[in-house]
DNA sequence: CGGTTTTGACCGGCGC
DNA sequence: GCGCCGGTCAAAACCG
């Protein structure tokens, strides 16, 4: 696994209220990170104040390495219509929910992101032969969502749209990181001794 | 049998 | 007012 430089990768898109702020990234790696880092940012469920700055990200789309990757999330329109409409049966979605998008170079459309989904809905999109896959967690309390599409421009590019801030722990990174923690307490101990 | 995916219907906002 | 479009619902199908 390489390592992530946060500045240095350019395929990530972030969006949060009117302030925005974008920044890219190329990397599956980081793909798979962000939705934790998505919730570190907001851990709590009583914290009405997200705190999108524990994981804001440097713009810098000159260095974007993609190679003829060309398309933005701005022109496919996956975020140009916040805060305009959520159309459908669901309630409106609120003006301060996050959106980020994940630029990724991948075959696979849905990315392994440690959380469990379930798929609600597939659109197909104007401009796009590729549909529109609609995602939410599956855990009861969180009401994240994500949206998976191809790039018209770029086939081989996923773009992933989390929308929301899960309040609840990963799966899989919990499963991964117990037998450490586990491990650092007993360590902890035995050094306390 | 319970959870997930599929898919057509439905709804509401927007532009004309 | 009407049609288009994107987001969601929900029943049926599917799957482990």
């Amino acid at each position: 696994m390489e390592g992530f430089d946060i500045d240095t990768n350019p395929m990530l898109t972030l969006e949060e209220g009117e302030n925005n702020s974008f920044s890219s990234f190329d990397d599956k790696t980081l793909m798979m990170m962000a939705p934790s880092l998505m919730f570190s940012g907001d851990m709590g469920p009583s914290s009405s104040s997200c705190s999108p700055a524990s994981f804001h990200m440097s713009a810098q789309p000159e260095n974007f390495h993609g190679g003829g990757g060309g398309g933005d999330a701005e022109e496919m329109g996956v975020l140009s219509d916040h805060n305009k409409k959520n159309k459908g049966k669901g309630k409106m979605r609120s003006s301060t929910m996050q959106r980020i998008a994940f630029h990724t170079r991948s075959d696979d459309d849905v990315l392994d992101d440690g959380y469990r989904w379930r798929k609600y809905g597939q659109k197909s999109v104007k401009n796009n032969a590729h549909p529109r896959s609609y995602y939410r967690c599956t855990y009861h309390t969180c009401n994240v969502k994500k949206q998976v599409q191809r790039l018209a421009k770029d086939p081989n590019v996923v773009v992933t749209t989390y929308e929301g801030v899960h309040n609840h722990p990963c799966e899989k990174l919990m499963e991964t990181l117990s037998p450490l923690l586990r491990q650092l307490q007993f360590l902890t101990r035995v050094s306390d001794l």
